[in-house]
DNA sequence: CATGAATGAGAGTTCATTCAT
DNA sequence: GATGAATGAACTCTCATTCAT
């Protein structure tokens, strides 16, 4: 039936997103991917049209599933500060899940998404800045957040940081992404300066 | 003279390290970069022995600088916060007359390193890290900063915010680094939520 | 089933031993031997890693058979001179099966042995070289062949003709092999001289 | 003037005729022989218009001085076993002075003769062979050399043991060419069966 | 579903040759 | 005579993709 064929999709796209994360996309093969789902490559496209639908595929249950979360968060957290802490909390933990997708995102989505078919990459990007801004602009404008900032500034500062965290976060590691985020949400917050 | 020929390396090199930065080195054929300088592919082996010691030259110039820069920070600076100060503003100026390497090594320091050739990359990325750790250490052992972090994610932090702007930064835009340098340090600093 | 791959590949080696004989192997391109077996190029990169194992395989067959064949006529001819008359005649013979491995062996052997690759082309060379030298030294000490020769020197004369005979040899044409190593022999063993 | 030119030109071509001996001439590249040379490739072109036009000169070089020394020989011997005595030694002494040149000639004239320009090397080679075949079949004729065997055969195989001798002869070692050529006369006069 | 032979475009690189300086 | 930058064709090899079996 139909759900072990889902089963194997989704196998295959694992083993995909893991080399395209750890290799970059133009540098994996798509022999290299078939072989280490132990197939021929030309068995793989059986199940995919072509190396390019499997990332699309990854990027767009990771950008959905992520979408997904930030509307959530600002539905339930109307208190600006609340809703930084959920989503920079949100974005750490996604790498428990996501990590390999994040990793292909951040590495490829400049370049992909200068065809046609990956124009919604920047959309979702578009979209997911502006949840980004408005929790920000609505904790300056309420005073909680400094006046000095720049907040598209802030923004790119904070996104930056969360997401290529990825590069070195160990989703085995002692230190996880809770606590990560933890710290980050502390610097970010307070900085790094003792209080006199 | 030699002077001539230093030129017309240095010409092509930049034109590859842009390419290479906007396209990724695997990405970028050697026929694209001829044909931005205006030759056949054939005659930039006139020049440089393989595509691989074009990337060399670049990064090679890029982290000499670099590390030159970090020294002189710490030989001129013994506080902990001036230091710091000082790495974050050298950094984030760097992306003015270094962009292109930065991009490079951003994304692809890490794929590269696995070659013997490339071997020296992690020597340096372990070099300057240390100058980083340095100086938190040393400000978090005077109490400049605070006790509650860890250091190494501090550092982490910091390196992947600062070196990921190339990604977004504009050296012809309104934003000058100086400013962009100064607004992080204020939120690395103070953080971004208003004093009571 | 394997059969028809094992075949394609001889057919291929075939194909790339009869031009590497006539051309040699660093004129020969991948492409000709492609086109010479009404495929494209880079198709041939299915069955051999390269142009390299391609020479690799074609002269380890060849070397192995002759060696085997060696081996067999000194196990089966302890008397000297029927030894002699046995290598030579072998030798001769294995024109008509491998004429082109020999062409390739007789002109490439000395500059391919200089690859690590292909070291083991001065081994067996020296291999077959005891086999000759073993034969000739026995039938100098038992008195049947002449003393005042130097062995080594009438090895290299007997291996000088008989591997260059590849190069006007036609195994279709009347002239057989083992008519050639007959007169040969006569040569070799009496000389051209009448006998008074 | 006109013959520190000529100088220089036997100088290069010296260079060019060891490189082609040792490496191939299609193997050896323009940039090598210019690098032996102590002088940049392009500046071989005002001396030569080709790499063709080297071989050209070397190979004319030596089959003029070959044919000559054939011709003498054939004047002032007309005893056939005299006459072979002195082809023979005069055959294999010239790889003291035209090493390069013969193993050249022996390596790739098979190659450039199907080329227009070098169409002379077929005729030089059907003259020489003349030389060879004459002398044989007077003495056959006039009984002195065996009856039994087939003229052209016993040319080839001594053209092919004189010759291929270049690429074992060491012109500075102890075996000199003349006791080359002795112990070879040897052979192929008496045999190396010794005698009852 | 998978195999494996083949395609066809394009990759990096080499090299004989030219020519302004 | 020599330099050195450039040409242009050809080379080996790679790879996403197709398709008969």
């Amino acid at each position: 039936m139909g759900a072990v064929r889902q089963d194997r999709r989704a196998e295959l796209l694992g083993i995909a997103g893991r080399l395209f994360a750890e290799r970059g996309f133009a540098t994996t093969t798509v022999r290299e991917i078939a072989d280490a789902a132990g197939i021929l490559s030309g068995s793989l496209y059986h199940h995919f049209d072509s190396k390019e639908s499997m990332v699309d595929e990854i990027l767009r249950g990771f950008l959905d599933r992520l979408r997904a979360a930030y509307e959530r968060v600002l539905a339930e957290r109307p208190d600006p500060r609340a809703a930084l802490t959920a989503l920079v909390t949100v974005s750490f933990e996604s790498m428990d899940s996501d990590g390999d997708a994040i990793a292909i995102f951040q590495n490829e989505a400049a370049h992909l998404a200068q065809f046609e078919r990956f124009g919604y990459l920047a959309e979702v990007a578009a979209e997911l800045e502006r949840c980004w801004l408005g929790v920000l602009e609505r904790g300056q404008r309420d005073g909680v957040f400094r006046a000095d900032l720049r907040v598209p500034l802030v923004y790119r500062f904070i996104r930056d940081t969360v997401w290529v965290a990825v590069r070195w976060y160990d989703p085995e590691g002692t230190l996880g992404a809770e606590e990560i985020a933890a710290q980050y949400l502390t610097i970010l917050c307070q900085g790094i300066v003792a209080q006199r």
